[in-house]
DNA sequence: ACTACAGTTGAACAATAATTCAACTGTTTG
DNA sequence: CAAACAGTTGAATTATTGTTCAACTGTAGT
């Protein structure tokens, strides 16, 4: 006879071997909604052409042409992921003339990069 | 006349407009290889259900039957996720009768996703 | 007003990745 | 040794995402 503790609890395709560790973490996890937006965020940096765009950024403030020429890639493709940099606050851009000149916007770009890269370096 | 000075440095669709900030942005941008490791890094934290189980793993060391009772997730999603983690050294496991244990292997761990969800949480 | 250039945008295409499904390994128990 | 269960694995499917391409906007110069 089964335990009929937690009959519709927990959906899934096993028997719960530790009920106790289970509640015990379940009551302790970030909010669903929260891990989602944070998986988003990581996602940000998880491409090395933004990568390159924001370390280069963090140097100096450029505009698309530069950056395209200093990665080597077609201006709609340094856009493209501005867009997304943008829409996720990373950097922020202002109008000069023809130019738009692009700028990290965010004081945790710094922070998150290097430590991720003493994550890699070791 | 164009300037001949980078004529094969920077292929690109566009006229690059300032040569000295490229160049020395250039001269401190990281490796190629060192970024592309570091998107790598990053991808791992970048999905919602990996996150899940290293938040639950840095809790208490947990088997998949629990992990996948707590997510409400089949065993075999689980399991995949769980074999990215141990290939980038994020979880380790043990072996304990019919049961695999897994828990946080690295260190950084912790660091990386209290740093990013203090970046998100605000 | 016309041309040239910086940059943006949306659709199409190609590549990557997460989940499901079914078959499999390994361990314990009767 | 046979049955039951924990977990793994590979292939198939589905979803997501990065880049290209072509057309477009906006600004400067003539």
């Amino acid at each position: 006879m089964a335990s009929k503790k937690n009959e519709d609890m927990y959906r899934c395709d096993c028997n719960v071997i530790h009920e106790e560790v289970i509640e015990k973490v379940g009551e302790h996890m970030p909010e669903d909604d929260t891990l989602m937006d944070l998986a988003d965020a990581f996602k940000v940096f998880s491409d090395s052409t933004r990568l390159k765009i924001l370390c280069a950024l963090l140097q100096e403030e450029m505009c698309v042409c530069d950056i395209s020429s200093l990665l080597g890639m077609s201006k709609s493709a340094v856009s493209h992921q501005l867009r997304t940099l943008k829409q996720t606050n990373l950097v922020k851009n202002r109008r000069s003339g023809k130019e738009v000149y692009y700028s990290i916007a965010d004081k945790h770009v710094e922070t998150i990069i290097n430590n991720g890269m003493e994550h890699v370096l070791e």
